[in-house]
DNA sequence: TCTAATTAGTTCATATATGAATAATTCATA
DNA sequence: TATGAATTATTCATATATGAACTAATTAGA
């Protein structure tokens, strides 16, 4: 009898929960929330991305992605330049203040990710990965409505 | 060096994203959100439960909990029930239609779970859930109430 | 006993999620 | 080449998340 507390999006939940402090933290003393230090490390690998880009590395769904842009376009961490290629795509493009902010943050980052990996051996993360790969991965429609 | 995709928190909110949608097929097809969802699923087992209990069990915070309660109280599926003992107490009380709901809606969330859990063998579960506690574990803050 | 500290539920301001719909642009093809 | 389909970013309405603050009720302590 599985109990609700035990279910995968619980399971899955709690532990986003508890981790999520830890980063947190970094975050709020920088003035960012979550998610718009999402888009700022997206932006980290390259130069210039554009929404639809943004969206899909970050999981951050479009509609949100537009009030995301505008807060970090007003903080001056990102520019929005329209593509002269097709008119339709917009390169969202970190300022200089942008960028400065993401090297501050990123080792800090990076310290906080492997104090979280060292509590488990590497054979364990595999592991871990490749399981929750088969628990999560999409197959076809499930809908057993 | 770790990709932000393969970080920790990416990593849960992506399987997130891929398990929650077979469940939400359901929960919309009975008129209810992810969250209404799991404030009736907590009074499964119980008759009745605080506010404070059904955040617990639920990880809703309370704040976003009162709306929630609102609009399941709007619907007609739980009701609201001041303690006499300690009058601060409100007691959330399934109706007969939320009951109702909930039995209809109980045997085919079982059964999405179970559909999940045959991804995976009984000890690549345990293993999983061992590994996943050992990565999120709260370390600080250990209340031992 | 009386007040300070706690607790439960709530409100507030701001930010984000969700699904539907839309405007502008580009593509596909008859 | 006109025109319907597809794409990109956006808006809209509603629901939820987050952290601070607030109210009413209870408890702890001097």
């Amino acid at each position: 009898m599985p109990k609700f507390l035990d279910s995968l999006p619980m399971i899955l939940s709690r532990s986003l929960d508890r981790v999520m402090p830890s980063y947190r933290r970094l975050f709020q003393a920088n003035d960012l929330t979550d998610q718009q230090w999402r888009v700022l490390r997206a932006l980290w690998e390259k130069q210039h991305l554009t929404s639809a880009q943004i969206s899909q590395i970050t999981l951050l769904p479009p509609p949100s992605l537009v009030g995301i842009l505008d807060r970090l376009e007003k903080k001056n961490l990102i520019g929005r330049l329209r593509s002269t290629e097709d008119r339709r795509h917009i390169h969202i493009i970190p300022t200089q203040k942008g960028r400065a902010l993401m090297e501050h943050m990123m080792p800090i980052v990076e310290r906080i990710h492997d104090d979280f990996m060292q509590r488990v051996t590497a054979a364990e993360w595999d592991e871990f990965n490749r399981i929750l790969n088969k628990l999560s991965e999409p197959t076809k429609k499930r809908n057993l409505a």
